[in-house]
DNA sequence: TAGATTGTTAATCGATTAACAATC
DNA sequence: TAGATTGTTAATCGATTAACAATC
C-alpha cells in the first residue's frame, strides 16, 4: 500500500463514505459490488471511484468488480481503522454526549474511553458507559487508557486550554468543534468540524440560485 | 451582485469563515483590516480571500484594506443572512438538543422555532425556549411558524421518512446528520453533515503520514 | 468466446497561487 | 508624494472526467 504521491484530501474524505456504503452490502449479503453500481448509490461517479481506489492498489476484478469484504479489508488498512483507536472527548455538553453515543463511531472502530467535564453535575455520570472524569484528571486517564485521539466540544474560550493540555498529555490528533482555529505544535493533527457552515451553505443557495440539489 | 460565473463551493464554503472573524473583530473594535491580517487570522492566503471577495464585488480600499462593518455587511447580503432563515429541528436526541441551543447558530441569524420528536419524554419539554412538539405535527407547525430550512437528527433509519414529511410541509432546504444519501425533489437543497469523517480523516493522517498538521 | 468492468492514460476542467498595475 | 494594499490578469497546479486497452 505505499505510494508515491501525496493523496488528496478529497480522495480521504470518500473513503469513510465507501467503506460505510460496503458494510451496508455486507449486511446485506452482497459479495460483489462493480463501481457502477456502488456510484449509483453514494451519488459518485464510478470512474471517480475506481480513481480514487487505484491510488492505494488495484483491488478489483475486470469484468466483474469488487469483492466486497475483500474491499472492506482494504480500505480499514487504508485509513487505518484496523487498530481501534481509543477516543477522549473533553466537554460533555448535549454535543459531546450525542457524540459518545454516536454508533457510527464505534462501528468504525474508534473506542471513546474517556469523558472530561469541569461540571460537578456531569462529572461521575456514566455516559455510553464510560464515566465523566474532573477535566483536571483528564492527563492522567489519556495516559493510562492510552488515548490517542481527542474530541473538543467544550466552549470555545477554554478550547485552545483544553487542547494545550491535550496536546501535553501526549494526544496525537484532536477533532475540535470550537468554531476557532487552535493553535498546536506541527506533529499534532488537528481538523475541525464547523456545524454552522451547512446552515450558511443552504442559506447561500437558498438566496442565489434559482434551484438546486446537492448531496 | 449579480455574477455571470457560478460560484465554486469552495468559496461558499469559506464566506462563513470571514462572517464569524469579522464579527470577532468588530467586537474587539477594529475598524479595518487587510487580507493579509485576516489570512493570518483564518490561516488562509491574502490572494485566496481576495479572490473569494471579488467574486462577488469590490468591497475593498486600495491601499487600505477592508472596513469590518461594511464588509459584514455585503457578506450577510451574499450569504443571505439577513433575511433571519426560521429552522426546524426534528429529532431531539442529544445532538438535536445541542443544535437547538448553539449559539452560532443563532449569531449567524438563524433562528430555531420548530422542534419535533415522537418521544413522549422529551415532547412538551422546552429546549432553548422552544416547546418541543410531537412529530406527527411537524408539518402544521413548519407551515405556521414559516420554517424554511429543516435539521435532521433522527436515526438513519427514520431520516427519509422524516425528510419526506418536511418536503411535503413546503421546507426548502434540510441540513442532515443521518448517514445516509437521501432523496428529495430536485428543488430541495440537501446537505449532509457528516461527523465520522473528521475521526476517519484523522485515522488516515496518523497512520500514513509520519507527521503533519491541517486546520 | 462474448460481455463486462477494471485500471490507466490523456483531456478537460476548475481552483489556487503568483505577479503586478491601479489607486487609495 | 511614497507606501500600502486592493482587484485583476496570467501561470500553475491539482482534481475530475472521458476514453479505452487490458483482462477476467
Amino acid at each position: 500500500m505505499r505510494q508515491k504521491k501525496a493523496i488528496s484530501d478529497a480522495v480521504i474524505e470518500r473513503l469513510p463514505l465507501y467503506y460505510r456504503d460496503l458494510l451496508l452490502l455486507q449486511d446485506a449479503g452482497i459479495d460483489i459490488i462493480s463501481s457502477e453500481k456502488l456510484g449509483e448509490r453514494l451519488g459518485i461517479t464510478p470512474e471517480q471511484i475506481r480513481k480514487d481506489l487505484t491510488c492505494f492498489g488495484a483491488f478489483g476484478k475486470k469484468g466483474v468488480g469488487y469483492y466486497v469484504s475483500e474491499l472492506c479489508q482494504q480500505i480499514v488498512e487504508i485509513i487505518g481503522l484496523q487498530q481501534h483507536w481509543k477516543v477522549g472527548i473533553a466537554g460533555i455538553g448535549h454535543l459531546g454526549w450525542a457524540l459518545a453515543n454516536y454508533k457510527t463511531f464505534g462501528r468504525l472502530g474508534f473506542r471513546t474511553t474517556g469523558l472530561f467535564d469541569v461540571d460537578h453535575r456531569i462529572i461521575g455520570q456514566n455516559v455510553g458507559g464510560v464515566v465523566v472524569t474532573p477535566i483536571v484528571e483528564m492527563r492522567e486517564v489519556i495516559q493510562s487508557e492510552g488515548i490517542q485521539i481527542g474530541i473538543i466540544t467544550t466552549p470555545a474560550a477554554v478550547a485552545q486550554q483544553v487542547a494545550d493540555q491535550m496536546v501535553e498529555a501526549g494526544i496525537k490528533g484532536i477533532l475540535s468543534f470550537a468554531p476557532l482555529r487552535l493553535s498546536v505544535p506541527d506533529h499534532i493533527f488537528v481538523f475541525r468540524e464547523d456545524l454552522s457552515i451547512g446552515l450558511s451553505r443552504i442559506s447561500y443557495y437558498l438566496t442565489n440560485k434559482p434551484q438546486g440539489q446537492e448531496t
